[in-house]
DNA sequence: AATTAATTGGACTTTATAGTCCCGTTTTAC
DNA sequence: GTAAAACGGGACTATAAAGTCCAATTAATT
């Protein structure tokens, strides 16, 4: 082989940046799709008619469909995790928690529960047929999570949380609340479920409040 | 026409023991292979091998996929209303609600949270592409929410929850946290999340407890 | 016991969609 | 400015799964 893998397509084509364009309009348009109707329900065809490309153009930088769904999954936790990081990295008080569950609110009830939550939803219907998914997702999961302990301990070491306080748990109590939210009032085609749940989870570390 | 509808198949085709045996046997296999493998990627043909029966009889009970699937959600939902009914109808204690929580825990903990919650698996799968279902489901969460509620209802008239707890609202958070647990334990492979999810939605209803 | 109606089995058809192939066009590098 | 490589379009194939049809069997009714 000369200076770079000679394979092409396969393998690690070394994208020009009017390929690399492509290869975003391809992703993008795929995780729009998935979003509203679920990747089993997204055709590759569908996808091709949304970025305005063609088959093999998607086969040159998806060797298959799984390939994609991939893709997707690391383009929205990408998304979801520097939205997430840009509202969560400076928490440290209870009141940016409380804003943090406004601006989810808000995006959900503008469109009345509708789709959910990009990584929830994809992480149930990947669950039993796509375990490298199940894996990233997981740790897209952890990582969101992550930051939310990350604020709770910096507001129990401004000493406005109690050191009873587990930050790891109240976490994991978060992102289920939210989660589960997200599932109920896409149910439900109203929002006011995830509100609740929020409010109850956000209640539950009021609970730990110390006031100053 | 005679004396009833005359159409055999469609319509209302009034089974013969044997008919309603053969039907019953394709909607268990059916809610089998769908729990397991969710219902995008379970075949009819799959129905069929499980079930031992065969396409025209399949065809003759079920006109549609989409009709097993709304068979398989009533069935689901009527032996899950059945088990959750059993356990809540008689609630008027938190240590009822903690067994409540033990039991849906370690039925979880037996599978390391794979499956999860096979009204929520449904609802996620099927949000998107079958408005009918999702109706049915969202009944189904409806009825099981008013039996936690019903429940938290009869310790409140007890008076050992504080009359400032709402019931309705508690419930929602319970099957929220209850939702997302399963979700997330799935995702991780352990029912651990989903345990403390529980247990934090149970430690909200606790802050409302009056002790005797 | 005979007749009729319901039930069953499985081969067959259709359709949707993932994946392949090839040729023409555009870009890029020297 | 030219050659080589990457990009682009879309017709084509393979396949899996939904849905149809009809002949054979079994159960009910008189």
């Amino acid at each position: 082989m000369t200076s770079q893998e000679a394979g092409g397509p396969p393998g690690n084509p070394r994208l020009t940046a009017r390929g690399a364009a492509t290869r975003d309009r391809i992703v993008h348009a795929a995780a729009d799709l998935m979003y509203v109707r679920g990747v089993n329900a997204t055709t590759l065809d569908d996808v091709i008619a949304a970025s305005g490309t063609s088959k093999s153009q998607l086969y040159r930088h998806f060797p298959s469909k799984e390939d994609l769904v991939h893709a997707v999954i690391a383009l929205r936790g990408q998304q979801i995790m520097e939205r997430e990081n840009q509202r969560l990295e400076r928490l440290n008080s209870f009141r940016g928690l409380v804003r943090w569950r406004d601006a989810l609110v808000q995006a959900n009830s503008l469109q009345n529960g509708a789709y959910g939550c990009a990584l929830g939803s994809m992480a149930n219907e990947l669950a039993d047929s796509d375990e490298q998914a199940v894996v990233s997702l997981a740790e897209l999961f952890a990582r969101w999570e992550g930051l939310l302990a990350a604020g709770l301990r910096r507001i129990q070491d401004k000493g406005a949380l109690s050191t009873d306080a587990d930050p790891d748990m109240l976490a994991t109590g978060l992102m289920a609340a939210l989660q589960g939210g997200y599932l109920l009032a896409r149910t439900a085609h109203n929002c006011r479920p995830m509100e609740i749940a929020l409010d109850l989870a956000l209640a539950q570390v009021r609970t730990y409040l110390i006031d100053a």
